[in-house]
DNA sequence: TTGACATACTAACACTGTTAGTACATTCTC
DNA sequence: GAGAATGTACTAACAGTGTTAGTATGTCAA
C-alpha cells in the first residue's frame, strides 16, 4: 500500500514501520517518540516509494504522525535530513572483506552499490563530496580504501583509484535511461517517441542507435559490468 | 559587479546582456521583448554567478527587470527552464570533427566537457537521461555517436560506449571534492577537519589519505585524466 | 480605424522550510 | 513525595517558492 499524498488513511492506520504512537500506558516499552533514526528511516521509505519530491517536512511528518516543526527535534533541517538519507543508504552498500582478491572484492561492492542505487533511486543524484562526513560513509571510504591500499596501491593511487571507480558508479545511475524497466511494448513507444522528436534528415547516428534499441532490449547490468570491467581491468594494469 | 540579491542597483543598471530594456521609441531595433533564448541565458549567467539556488523566477525576473509570471510567457515551467540551462550548456562542449583519431577525439571532448562543467558548476548536477532531448543536446550526442560509429564500433556498442564515458564524466564533475579551488592553507584546513572528524582508532585508511592531501596538494586535472585514459585505453581494446 | 494578438502586469493560490512561544509529560534532585 | 529541569510535540506565523487567472497595454495586419 503506497500512501504518497497526505491522505486521512494514513493517520488512521499505524505506521509502516510497526510502531504506535498513541499515547498507550503500558509503560516500561520502547519509548513511543521519536528519534533520529527513525525520522531517517521514514525519509527513506518516503522517498523510495513516492520519490524524493515528496519528501517534504509536512509529509514526512504526517506519515510520522507529528506535525512538521517536532522533527526538527531531532533532524538539524532538511539539509541534515537528506545527508543523512544518503549516509543511511550508502551503509547498505556491501564491501566483502574475506580475503578474496582485491579486484573480484571492488566488483562485488560496485555491484551491490547499484542494486542500492537500484532501489533508493533518490540516491545517487544526492550524492557529493560533503555527504561523505556521514558515520556510515566514512567507515564505507574506510573499507574500500583499505582494500586498495592492501593491493599495492599508495594512498594517492587508491584515493584516485577510488575517486576514478565512485564517478563511474554514481554518473551511471544518474543517467541511465529509464527506458529497460518497462516492457517490451512500451519500450518500443519510448524509441517511437524519440524517433519523432528527431528533425528529419539531421541526427542520422541518434536514429540508428535509436532504431536499434527499439528492436532489442537494453540490458543496462551488461552495461554497466562492461564499463567497470574496463576500468578494473586499467587499474590492474596501473598497479603492475 | 556580482548582483545575486534583490538589489535596487539591478534595476537601475543595464543587465549584463547589454539589453537595454527601457521603451526607447527608436524602432527598427531588435524587439526590447523578452524571449526564450535571452531568458535562458540569463538564467545561466545567474546560476553561474550566484549558484543554481538562486535561480528562482523571481529573481530571473528581476535581472530581466520584468515581473516572474511573465517569464511564462517564453518557457512553459521551472521544469523546461532547467531543461534549457543544461542544453546550452552542453552546446558549449567541443567535438573535434576534424580528422583526428577517435580515441583523441574522444579525449578533447571529455577534457572539454570538464571544462564547461566547470564553468557551469551547476550543469553535472541537473543532468539525467530526460535532459537529451534538447536541440544542442541531441545535436551533440549524434556527433559522438558518429565518432564512435566510425571507429568500428556497432550501433549498439557505441551507446553503450558513450554511456560509460559519459557516466564517468557526470559522476567525476559531480563527486569532484572543492578542496582544490582553495589555496594551500585552507587545504590543509580541510583535511584538518577531516582528521579532527574522524573517531579516534576508527577509520586508518580514510585518515592516512587525509593526510597525504593535506600534504601534497590534490591535482584533479591529473586525477580526471588518469580515469579518463583508462575508460578509453578499454574501450579501444574491446573493439580490436 | 478596428480587431487580433502578444506581452507584461497585479493579485492571489497552495505550497515550501523554518522559528518562536506554549503546553504537557517524563525524569532527576532534594 | 514535592519541585525543578528537561525533552517533546503542539499552534501559529513568517518569508519565500512555483504557478495561474484575469486585466491592461502596446504592436501589428486588414
Amino acid at each position: 500500500m503506497l500512501v504518497c499524498q497526505g491522505d486521512v488513511v494514513a493517520a488512521a492506520l499505524p505506521t509502516t514501520g510497526g510502531v504506535i504512537i498513541a499515547h498507550s500506558k503500558s509503560s516500561k516499552e520502547p519509548r513511543d517518540t521519536l528519534n533520529r533514526e527513525r525520522v531517517l528511516r521514514a525519509a527513506v521509505d518516503l522517498a523510495d516509494e513516492c520519490g524524493i519530491e515528496s519528501v517534504t517536512m509536512r509529509e514526512l511528518g504526517r506519515r510520522l504522525e507529528v506535525k512538521a516543526a517536532s522533527l526538527y527535534n531531532h533532524i538539524a533541517g532538511k539539509d541534515d535530513l537528506l545527508g543523512g538519507m544518503v549516509d543511511l543508504a550508502l551503509s547498505e552498500i556491501d564491501v566483502p572483506t574475506d580475503g578474496v582478491f582485491w579486484k573480484e572484492t571492488l566488483r562485488r561492492r560496485a555491484i551491490s552499490a547499484r542494486q542500492v542505487f537500484a532501489r533508493h533511486r533518490w540516491a545517487a543524484g544526492l550524492i557529493d563530496s560533503r555527504d561523505r562526513t556521514g558515520p556510515n560513509s566514512l567507515a564505507y571510504v574506510d573499507r574500500v580504501l583499505g582494500v586498495l591500499i592492501g593491493a599495492g596501491f599508495s594512498p594517492s593511487a587508491a584515493a584516485n583509484a577510488f575517486l576514478v571507480l565512485d564517478s563511474y558508479l554514481y554518473g551511471f545511475e544518474r543517467q541511465r535511461p529509464d527506458v529497460s524497466i518497462e516492457d517490451g511494448l512500451e519500450r518500443t513507444e519510448v524509441a517511437r517517441e524519440i524517433l519523432a522528436a528527431i528533425p528529419d534528415g539531421g541526427y542520422r547516428y541518434a536514429a540508428r542507435v535509436a532504431i536499434e534499441y527499439a528492436e532489442n532490449p537494453f540490458d543496462q547490468e551488461a552495461a554497466f559490468e562492461f564499463g567497470l570491467g574496463l576500468i578494473l581491468d586499467g587499474l590492474e594494469r596501473s598497479l603492475g
